[in-house]
DNA sequence: CTCCTTAAATAACGAGTGTTATCTAAACTA
DNA sequence: TAGTTTAGATAACACTCGTTATTTAAGGAG
């Protein structure tokens, strides 16, 4: 019988992941994930085809911890749900949200998907009972847009200092009840 | 007397300039400069300390390119006209944007100083005549994070299809005018 | 206790990196 | 024309990278 497995395919994962919040995914090297683990690269390789593979692991695992900052939103509205997730993301993996979600990647692409289902829940939403399909998904580019730009500005350090953190979260959902403000604004000028 | 000079700091500087439009800033490599001037790696070591002095050369001429940007913008307002140039360079520049601007980097601290400028500006706008210094700080908080948002979007590729290049200019004004609208709505309502 | 299996360690490979000592030859002066 | 200066080319160095052939030794089976 061989001596006991020490470095199963998780822990591989974790050691990656440990440098790729340091120095982001391109920080991953053999040798780097082997000192992490105290270990040569051997159990690299015999849990991964090669690096790539492995990178590829991380960010599974990252997009899955990224799922989970959503799942742990408590409130009602899936977009605000989405914009606090995000922003929360940024804070806690700054390295990463620049790695992976400011750079196009595959992830991006099921977007599209959930385009649709938010904006059939825009739909049922009473302050948008008159608008068509085309001013509900602008309105949601607009919010994405919103979003895009505190994250960013987060992971980036630019938030000011007069700014609390939480206070992000705040003038998140206040742009977005103020966008929608606006709109309800111009439609009653329009209809006058 | 010598040859003639056939590669000048300038030169040298463009050269890494293409590559990095490329493969961003870490795609600069000594062999990789040489091989885009068509010549060996001499003439940089010639013109530049090191690879790091170059590259420092390089982030100061996106920079200033990105300066251009701005001082090509012909509206009255700079804060319309930083928003369209950043877009305009986001675009242009999509791998630089990533690079530079959404990283922490010692430009940015020279926001402090534009700030304001900004802030000195708005004061004088006759919509926020009534306004403290801090309504007009957090609003212009609110109007950096839509112009980073957009310009994000447009770097990573994240502009719907059925949105057209313009419009996305059209949307950062567009956005900009309902939070001036939906603040002097609130304003209203607060003071009834 | 001996032997077998195999996880982990080691060390080497070729390729790519920054950097530099050395060489070549261009373009002027005398 | 011969000599001098020096820009540019060349090739080597030490390093890091991914990857793998080989070695070591753990831990049970007989």
């Amino acid at each position: 019988m061989p001596p006991r497995t020490k470095f199963d395919r998780q822990s591989v994962i974790e050691a990656a992941l440990e440098i790729a919040q340091r120095e982001g995914i391109s920080g991953i090297t053999a040798r780097k994930v082997a000192g992490q683990l105290r270990a040569s690269v051997a159990p690299i390789y015999a849990n991964f085809e090669n690096i790539d593979d492995l990178v590829a692991a991380v960010v599974e695992r990252v997009f899955a911890l990224s799922g989970e900052l959503v799942a742990r939103q408590r409130g009602d509205d899936p977009l605000e749900n989405i914009g606090r997730a995000s922003i929360a993301f940024a804070r806690g993996y700054p390295v990463l949200f620049r790695d992976l979600v400011m750079r196009p990647n595959a992830h991006m692409d099921s977007y599209d998907a959930l385009e649709d289902q938010l904006l059939e829940m825009m739909a049922g939403d009473e302050r948008m009972q008159d608008w068509n399909r085309q001013d509900r998904r602008r309105l949601l580019f607009k919010l994405r847009a919103i979003h895009m730009g505190l994250s960013t500005m987060t992971a980036v350090g630019l938030v000011p200092s007069w700014l609390d953190e939480d206070e992000v979260e705040d003038i998140l959902l206040e742009m977005g009840e103020e966008l929608m403000l606006a709109a309800s604004v111009k439609r009653e000028e329009r209809s006058k």
